[in-house]
DNA sequence: AAGCTTTTTTTCGAGCTTCGAAAAAAATAT
DNA sequence: ATATTTTTTTCGAAGCTCGAAAAAAAGCTT
């Protein structure tokens, strides 16, 4: 509510505006280069060199840049050697919270994008009161900052990543199939315990914008990441950008509805994609319940580790319920395709594991559907352990945030205010 | 393929692209006001006054922007009047194209926005060859700009209409109902017959540009256009932008999938949305035809009217169709929502005449649905006529385009060129 | 009717910013 | 040791926006 912007139709750009953003552009090279040149940050900016190396100058008096010192092997080039500038890792400091169902972990992240401490746990969060689960995560960040190598530096924002939804505004967990609360005020709580900005993100989201950042070869422009554990998530970026939806955090993936009136699923309706591809609805399936069963809360990832064996292993009702799952990602692929085009897809989490038992029936889906044209082009990868990719995704998700921030307050510091 | 931008990734902002990018502002605070002061384009650019009246005078200079001359009546305020800014209808003139099954449409239309002249007409698409299609839309374009009204006018840009898909970058026609011919270069070749830059565009896509500029009020950042005719389309704005696919024109709500394996579509699969709510598919199932049987290729609005009439006096298989359509729309709805949050909803063209008979079924499935929890709170608007939208539209799209290519070519006109 | 008040628009100088050209710096090649 | 090559910095020019002040154009007051 407090704190929203007034959206302005179209604003003109202000003259001081002008330094700010190409101050922003010559951070953000930097930071998907890792290390480049005065003359690089010139080339892929398109700003002139005299610019660059005015921005470059400021940015690294201000502490925010620094020279790289090792003095950057093989150059049998002739001519003056570039100099390679690096993000300065101690500009600041981010911290992330990866809260899932039954686990939470926590990092410390520097500058750069390295984490300096970390750790991770089992927490019953279905158990716990709205109360204890903000009480939680506070308490293993302030573990962490109490480490000896988070010591003494400055937390300038923390981004918590969680299932389900979130308000668009990223301070609310809307819902979530974590906690049986609705409405979490995870962002105001935290900001109020650390008094720093707080961005709450969907898990699936964080995951496309870490695949961005590992693999920007394959994860570019448009691609789909799928979350496939006890529910189905989504996190989808079209044209560079994540999508989300208009008031929530968006793209529920997982309850599309693949045959109306069809299986009971965890959100209490019937037919969605989730309720036959689930892990839940997977084990419900083998086990030769119907369908109108109730889900059950969780399964042992060793248990569905032996259901895909059996499934291997011999034709069965557990190779049936792994090719009703394929069919049902595979229409819900279908629809999404004749939404937005096909796309590169990642299938992440436990049910990843199992890609080989629903490819075909997922392939042969897709292909009875509009969106799905030209099935065999599109491209699936698997990844089964999703915890790294969420918190990678959390780190870039706040640092790029200070990118946009730090730039914005930039009083002209004559040397550094290092006490 | 040539002529196409490269995409870069971050590109910095220079200085001489300051100016155009306010006097883009500026043109654009223009045409959505109709008419405005100084002091309001001042206000809603947040650009200072000294700015505006620069710019503005500049752009009175090149004959873009023209002071309105009446009066402006009762202005009871004290102090200097304002003098209301106007586009100057004369600095350039566009070309719409709308080509529809059975149907052609041209218009010409000045830098204000206003028709000059305007024909419609019956034309058999589906009889003519590619070059005859083709050829039919050059002439009666070529006939609209002999007429007395346009003579002299120069034709900046020319913008086509056509109902199916389109690629990106608007230079050709994928696919249409409308012909049995596919990937036919409108672009290139109404480009060479009249040497000006021609963008194609899907019809659905047009009626949402045209919704925003008529009725900003209700259709602004988040909205959905729904055509009921003879297939299914849709036209999405998302967060004030046009939503369009990755490669295509995207969004074809219409073949999302509703029924696996279920009704036979035009698009030769089956189980799509359009297959029950199409108008050949309310015709098939009120006749008691079978699911599998093809699907005929036109129907008249007439015949369709009564259709609706016959559903609305007794009950029997017409209401029933309308009933099954409902329920198609409202499980597509309940999957899109899904996906992008509830928006409101312009239902437009022939089918939402009937949409009394839809509505119950439609509400009801919608519910079911995860994407539908709030379905009483969706607002649905019908529009029977689409023709006079989607010309609206094209013109608009080729406007704003001229808006963001006249600030462009800014040489500063000492006295203006009319011969 | 003449002067006063109010509001809009224009003018003008100051302060930034970017750019191109030239200079300086730092290496290798001869 | 000198020449060449490449990168980086420096410096003046040009352009843009902004704020303050002036000018313009009305209504209000006496």
């Amino acid at each position: 509510m407090a704190g929203e912007e007034t959206y302005a139709m179209s604003v003109g750009i202000r003259h001081d505006d002008l330094r700010r953003r190409n101050r922003a552009m010559v951070i953000s090279a930097v930071r998907r280069a890792g290390q480049a040149s005065r003359t690089e940050i010139a080339a892929t900016t398109s700003l002139s060199h005299s610019t660059i190396s005015a921005i470059s100058s400021d940015l690294i008096a201000e502490g925010i840049l620094a020279e790289a010192r090792n003095a950057e092997v093989g150059t049998l080039k002739r001519g003056r050697p570039q100099v390679a500038i690096g993000l300065d890792p101690d500009a600041a400091t981010v911290v992330t919270i990866v809260l899932l169902f039954n686990f939470l972990a926590v990092s410390v992240v520097d500058y750069a994008g390295r984490t300096i401490v970390e750790e991770r746990r089992k927490l019953k969060t279905f158990d716990l009161g709205e109360d204890e689960l903000v009480g939680e995560c506070i308490a293993l960040v302030r573990r962490q900052l109490a480490k000896r190598d988070a010591a003494g530096r400055r937390i300038l924002r923390i981004v918590l990543a969680i299932q389900g939804t979130t308000d668009a505004a990223g301070h609310t967990m809307l819902w979530s199939p974590i906690t049986e609360h609705e409405g979490i005020p995870f962002g105001e709580r935290l900001a109020q315990a650390f008094g720093v900005p707080v961005t709450v993100e969907n898990d699936c989201n964080m995951i496309a914008v870490a695949l961005r950042w590992r693999d920007p070869e394959r994860y570019r422009d448009d691609f789909i990441a799928i979350l496939l554990s006890h529910g189905i998530g989504m996190g989808l970026v079209l044209k560079g950008e994540l999508f989300t939806g208009t008031h929530s955090s968006g793209g529920e993936f997982g309850h599309m509805v693949h045959r109306p009136d069809g299986a009971l699923c965890r959100c209490g309706r019937r037919g969605c994609v989730e309720a036959y591809a689930g892990n839940y609805a997977i084990w419900r399936s083998a086990s030769g319940a119907s369908e109108d069963e109730a889900p059950i809360s969780d399964i042992d990832a060793a248990d569905m580790a032996r259901l895909a064996a059996a499934a291997r292993d011999h034709d069965g009702p557990e190779r049936e319920a792994y090719r009703k799952a394929g069919e049902a990602l595979g229409y819900g692929f279908g629809s999404l395709f004749a939404l937005i085009d096909p796309a590169p897809v990642a299938l992440v989490g436990i049910g990843a594991a199992a890609f080989d038992l629903i490819e075909p029936s997922l392939r042969a889906a897709i292909a009875m559907t509009a969106g799905g044209q030209h099935s065999k082009a599109i491209s699936f990868a698997t990844e089964t352990d999703e915890v790294p990719l969420i918190a990678l995704g959390c780190a870039m998700r706040a640092l790029t945030f200070i990118d946009q921030e730090v730039l914005a307050g930039a009083a002209p510091v004559r040397g550094r205010d290092v006490a």
